[in-house]
DNA sequence: CCTACATTCAATTGATTGATTGAATGATGA
DNA sequence: TCATCATTCAATCAATCAATTGAATGTAGG
């Protein structure tokens, strides 16, 4: 009865994973990691680290249980551990952005709110897609495409995108959508379409979302 | 179309949050004041903390916008800031407690889950309540309780539960609650009492979560 | 069995962070 | 206005963490 046996430990535990969680780097390593399995030295590229540096912030997330490897050959690619990690991602980013959006409307008046004016999820997604009245357009990297995609998706990297506009119909609304919680290319998209004149919204969860509600996913290389 | 605005600080802004949740104290100050208003030297009491110590993480959850904070008299009192906090808190503990018990199951074959089988939710315990038919017990402190607790609640910090068990019916069940995510007072609490017979629930989210869903609250001393 | 390659480990250095102390601030109430 | 009290600031020291380098591990394929 005089046992407080883990209640502190529980805290410890919670500081220690949010702490994991605490560096930029290792947090743009799990939000790779979220998009599907990857080596190491991909993520290190992906993150722009070092190979030693990444596998270091790799190991650290893999302590925490955020992230499992398996062996492949030579290499070894690592994916998401399990549990609620997408939500907690979300709700770090959630509250991230409604930060921002309060430091942001004190600067500028203008209060502009893309996330509520401009995104739809993952449902009412699936509800256009069906009606087919709707261009899907995934802005990530090639690579990121070719390891799995939203069925349908055409995939126009978010630089290329200037270059390329022509690929996408005028007549009906783009639906965008990007790596993920963190990520804004998505976001970025939508005002660059709308600034030359196409209809457009972004999915407000990226394609890690997508996956884990178990959507069917596309492999393969990209289609030009 | 070149720009990539604020990609790479919305991954350095959540980052910064994860940081400093990432703190033993300061989660456990967070903690307490998502129990209600507090003034710095309570919290510095209650977490363990000297004034000054305490004083200092306390500014760096304000600066992470995770609390604010208004003058009363001589005191400054420190309230949770806006946004979805409670969500956040709860999704590292869930992740935790999850690794906790992964990591449990292995040294531990007699796999034990309190929380899915001794836990009830906000709703389940209206339900209950409705019925009459079940004892509310919190465990907390008798301050915490002074400041708000759930309607019809009999307080009984848990130090003192073993000498006033008899203040507890026995023909009937109850249920306990304790200050919220990283508390484990109630499933202690559960676990005594089973221990003596009693048969005993937890609620799975503390006052927090039933304050935050707008439920009813009670304030006042303890009542003997 | 040996080489090549991807990854991890180990050790060093520099940078951050946290705790402590004592002084400064700011509001109250006489 | 002044004395008092709660809180915050400032400065120091100790501890921790991150990046880098080069060596070690372990697997694949000849």
């Amino acid at each position: 009865m005089t046992r407080l046996p883990s209640a502190q430990s529980l805290v410890q535990d919670s500081a220690d994973l949010a702490r994991t969680l605490g560096h930029p780097h290792r947090l743009s390593l799990l939000e790779h990691i979220a998009q599907g399995e990857r080596a190491v030295e991909s993520l290190a590229q992906l993150s722009g680290l070092s190979v030693a540096n990444a596998s270091q912030h790799l190991q650290h997330l893999k302590r925490a249980g955020l992230v499992q490897t398996r062996r492949d050959g030579k290499r070894v690619l690592y994916r998401l551990g399990d549990g609620p990690i997408l939500p907690l991602l979300a709700a770090l980013r959630e509250f991230s952005e409604q930060q921002r959006r309060r430091v942001q409307a004190m600067v500028d008046d203008s209060v502009y709110q893309p996330d509520t004016l401009e995104a739809i999820d993952c449902d009412a997604l699936l509800q256009r897609l069906q009606d087919g009245d709707v261009t899907l357009l995934d802005v990530r990297t090639e690579a990121d495409y070719a390891l799995g995609h939203l069925p349908g998706a055409i995939n126009i990297p978010f630089e290329e995108l200037a270059q390329r506009l022509t690929e996408l119909p005028a007549d009906r609304p783009v639906v965008a959508y990007c790596r993920g919680p963190h990520c804004l290319l998505s976001h970025d998209t939508v005002i660059a379409l709308r600034a030359r004149g196409l209809e457009a919204l972004r999915l407000i969860n990226g394609y890690p979302q997508w996956q884990a509600a178990g959507l069917t996913v596309e492999t393969g290389p990209a289609v030009q």
